[in-house]
DNA sequence: TCGAAACAGCACTATTCTAGTGCCGATTAA
DNA sequence: TTAATCGGCACTAGAATAGTGCTGTTTCGA
């Protein structure tokens, strides 16, 4: 039913999580590295499906980590230039909204048999891009913002 | 990964083609019913999985169904009254983007220990509805205009 | 009257996905 | 040296999805 898996969650409460300690901190200042053990001790989600989460995160170019002792996470970019497409990319996939819509690698080699005569595989082909910029349009500096409308779309009309 | 289920594929499958028999007939004609059986032996679509998405619809009020021999399902409203928001809701149930997120049904009793401090269930709640005002905003017609671009949000900024 | 075509409801299996855990190696500051 | 940390692989248990089977009910038409 269009929902986020678990390990998305648990990435994105990391992600606002230091999102809001950057806000917090005096400008010019660099971002210092948190462990994936203290953001777990702050949050009540399990530690191990926390790590896994953050891990996507570093493999996405979204965090940068540090290793050893002291070690930990920091965010590789200012939060209000990480789209939360970038993030949902990196910890679920590449976005798709039917089994056939490859973003980049479209027809996959015959995988659904209605594909040559299917008749909404091009309008959800657009509807998922819909979905999608809605998706990059939000920032995680959007999401940390509290009491802020992330997608933009009822603050401009309102 | 945000994916539409085969059901409900399917079922917008045979919507459109239902929308597209009614664009076809003369205005004013009453739609004629088509059998599930038609539908399937027209598209490589698993029968019976077909004929559960149909049911789905019907309960959701989007198809009336006749019984018996000749019997079979037709549109109980126009094409351009038919929301995808509707459809999607009927074949997968209310619409969720998070574990917690109730459309109706906030905080549906102690699901998620994170809730109590969770720092994305709001911003994403409101995402949600963001997502869903899209799927309101697209219609069955819409949808079966091959063309056209179901979202409306680039063809009315360019 | 009878039978075939169609919807309606229930239940079932197999496959895939998700959630969560375990383990061990590599790195690094103390 | 040691302990804390990330990094990679693999594994289990549970849920969701995809698909099928069967039986009943309605209705048209012969
Ligand atoms: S071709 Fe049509 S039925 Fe097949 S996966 Fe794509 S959208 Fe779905
Ligand atoms: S409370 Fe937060 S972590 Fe829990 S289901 Fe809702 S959004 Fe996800």
């Amino acid at each position: 039913m269009l929902r986020l898996t678990k390990r998305t969650e648990y990435g994105l409460i990391a992600l606002v999580h230091m999102a809001e300690l950057a806000a917090a901190r005096p400008p010019g200042a660099e971002a210092e590295v948190i462990s994936a053990r203290a953001i777990g001790d702050i949050f009540p989600v399990p530690k191990r499906m926390l790590a896994e989460a953050l891990k996507h995160l570093q493999q996405g170019g979204i965090l940068e980590s540090t290793r050893g002792v002291r070690g930990g996470y920091r965010l590789s970019r200012p939060a209000d230039q990480v789209s939360l497409g970038e993030i949902v990319s990196a910890l679920e996939g590449p976005p798709a909204l039917t089994s056939c819509a490859g973003m980049g690698a479209a027809t996959s080699e015959g995988s659904c048999e209605v594909e040559p005569v299917c008749p909404i595989r091009s309008p959800l082909a657009r509807l998922r891009t819909g979905i999608w910029t809605l998706f990059e349009g939000v920032t995680l500096q959007a999401l940390a913002d509290r009491s802020a409308d992330p997608t933009g779309l009822f603050s401009a009309t309102g």
